[in-house]
DNA sequence: TAAGAAGGTCACAAGGTCAG
DNA sequence: CTGACCTTGTGACCTTCTTA
């Protein structure tokens, strides 16, 4: 057969086997018996060349009267195929990933554009801002517990509801973006559903740490928010748990 | 390959061309190695004057037993050729418009010869009828309503309908020769048929006034009917419509 | 009812034929 | 040997039939 995905004689075809099939036995042709000893391959280039070959081609990988099946196809058949048919999907694309895993290159290339497609903090899109923060310095004061890059407005707001609330819609889309960081590392999605959960509950707040980076300037002792201001790292020395993490970047 | 459309061995070819290259592989003919150096160029007025360099020109085009395509040729592929040729079609089409544009002595002289062609009411045309109505003059009475040169009976129909019915026979072939007129415009056929009927519908009314104005006689102040009759301008004073109209024809 | 295969149709091209 | 004409096989699409 060539291509088409019927069944026909109980066996994949293409229509133009199938036609060729029944044209031989409706009118019970005898083809001439090959003359290279029937044993021509029957390719898809090739196929039309000797019809003996054919013929016997066509019965020997099964195609029958009766192996007919009419009707629609039972569900369960059906279900079958299908997950034949993502398992041979899924062995392909995981032999794909193998082969980029082997080629440390294309490994980093991946991993770079992964990184810069995804991360909003990446040094040449924080450049401006710093820049712009250096020359004309504002400084926020700021509780040590809503201190963070993300936050746009370092005020208190009333009422802890609206604080969580308003925390969530900050790391939101740093959360995604590092979601969709991991999702283009090769291989991660191969991995089963439930593991990727778990190594990014594990692993998603230090790379968010390390993506943020950029935001802490070393020469100028500072934090940088997002909407441009500054944050002393000396502000935030009342709270251990702020001043550990502040160290942490810092140093 | 020289003349001939059909596909054989996967390429454009001709009878000719297709005989020869089977002949050439069914009996895996050896021709006689080219005695010019293998550089023969294959023409259509001298493709059997080297079977050696036909041969390797059919091959070089691509002819092959590996290229056959049997049966039908699918409709999607069909479509696309037929788009292409369309394309194409087009294409050349729009830049000999172009190029007619460009030369205002064509422009002009096609337009004239499409004025000349449609119009039914060119002084020449016109000029014996007019003749006879001077030498020989049959004034006729008639409702404003009613007064135009395309009416060949200016009396009054009985029923409304049939009036109707009248006017737009009278009418008609009087508005096909404009539209033939405009589809002879350099240029007019390419406009998307969107436009050119809205632009047929905007000036149709117009062109048509010109056109009649041969219908007019300026030097007697009567307006010739298509049945010879003649009609005086003061006759139609007393519609208000019909008067400017008629004002607007003269002056 | 509808999915899905057998069977029919016929445009198209391979291969055969034979006068030039 | 060439190539116009003919015969025959192929297969893309369509219709008809069968079964879940
Ligand atoms: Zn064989
Ligand atoms: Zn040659």
């Amino acid at each position: 057969g060539t291509r088409g995905s019927s069944r026909d004689y109980g066996v994949h075809s293409c229509e133009g086997c199938k036609g060729f099939f029944r044209r031989s036995i409706q009118q019970k042709i005898q083809y001439r018996p090959c003359t290279k000893n029937q044993q021509c391959s029957i390719l898809r280039i090739n196929r039309n060349r000797c019809q003996y070959c054919k013929l016997k081609k066509c019965i020997a990988v099964g195609m029958s009267r009766d192996a007919v099946r009419f009707g629609r196809v039972p569900k369960r058949e059906k279900a079958k195929i299908l997950a034949a048919m993502q398992s041979v999907n899924a062995r392909s694309q995981e032999k794909a990933v193998l082969a980029e895993l082997d080629d440390d290159t294309r490994v980093t290339a991946a991993i770079i554009r992964a990184h810069m497609d995804t991360c909003g903090f990446t040094r040449d899109k924080v450049a401006p801002m710093l820049q712009q923060a250096r020359t004309n310095p504002s400084y926020t004061q700021c509780p040590p517990t809503l201190a963070c890059p993300l936050n746009p407005r370092p005020v208190p707001l009333h009422g802890q509801q609206e604080l969580v609330q308003d925390f969530s819609e900050r790391f939101s889309p740093a959360i995604r973006g590092v979601v969709e960081f991991a999702k283009r590392l090769p291989g991660f999605q191969q991995l089963p559903q439930e593991d990727q959960v778990t190594l990014l509950k594990a692993g998603v707040f230090e790379v968010l740490l390390v993506r943020l980076a950029a935001m802490f300037d070393a020469r100028t002792n500072t934090m940088l928010c997002l909407n441009g201001q500054l944050l002393r790292r000396e502000a935030l020395h009342t709270s251990v748990n702020a001043r550990f993490l502040m160290d942490s970047m810092f140093d």
